[in-house]
DNA sequence: TTGTGTTTTACGACCTC
DNA sequence: GAGGTCGTAAAACACAA
């Protein structure tokens, strides 16, 4: 990297905007015209800009493949215990039918009732709890500070969520332009969840914020 | 050497404050 | 009106064949 470069760089990493007299005072010491030094800046922000959409993305896309294993063994459990269930209900209904009174019917019907209702609220509270971790359903996770450092702001908050949505969205390419985002309402705040707690995880491990980053 | 892909520089159009 | 972003053309550079 030759000198010009290194000190337009250090002086980018200083602050990103540049003002009149830092401009005039740049382009003085490196003998450069103050409109070169302003073009070089705004092309230094375009790409840093790029950069950043590349990292959100990235971690978008890890965001989303840990939380779909999380929905897949949620939805693993859930059949088996449906399987469970049905034949609990099978042996209950035998034994009800076959030492019979007056009401038999009646009491089996109860019963279906409350096995339907106990079944509910056991599934409401295995997600409740989360799952290792999970940010879907944690309510007691951060909501998400918009830090202005992220381009995600214009993505997540629209993003349909895999839990509570029979077909979790692909995550091949960012939300295109012809995707309103616009869905039943039931998975709003999704991602928002989901970036905070990765983002939590990143500083949790000591790396810098998502916002200036240095390669 | 050359064809090709990537990066950098510069500019015009348009937008925002 | 100054200074920002966005899209793009052209020059400069890197690199495989």
């Amino acid at each position: 990297m030759n000198r010009t470069v290194h000190l337009l760089e250090k002086s980018f990493e200083t602050e990103n905007k540049l003002e009149p007299d830092r401009k005039t005072q740049l382009a003085k010491k490196l003998g450069l015209q103050p409109r070169q030094v302003a073009v070089w800046f705004q092309n230094r922000r375009a790409r840093w800009k790029i950069k950043q959409l590349e990292r959100d993305y990235d971690q978008l896309k890890s965001s989303y493949d840990s939380l779909l294993s999380d929905f897949d063994s949620i939805r693993k459990d859930n059949d088996k215990l449906k399987s469970e269930v049905g034949a609990l209900m099978e042996k209950l209904q035998g034994k009800v039918v076959g030492g019979a009174g007056v009401s038999e019917k009646s009491e089996v019907v109860e019963l279906d009732a409350i096995t339907t209702v106990q079944v509910k609220v056991k599934a409401e509270d295995r997600l409740s709890s989360g799952s290792g971790g999970s940010a879907v359903v944690d309510e007691h996770s951060p909501q998400l500070v918009d830090s202005g450092d992220s381009y995600f702001h214009t993505v997540h908050e629209e993003y349909p969520a895999p839990g509570g949505c029979n077909i979790p969205p692909p995550v091949d390419g960012l939300q295109s332009e012809e995707d309103d985002g616009s869905d039943d309402g039931s998975c709003h705040g999704y991602f928002s969840n989901v970036f905070v707690a990765a983002e939590e995880q990143h500083h949790e491990e000591g790396e810098e914020p998502l916002g200036w980053f240095w390669s």
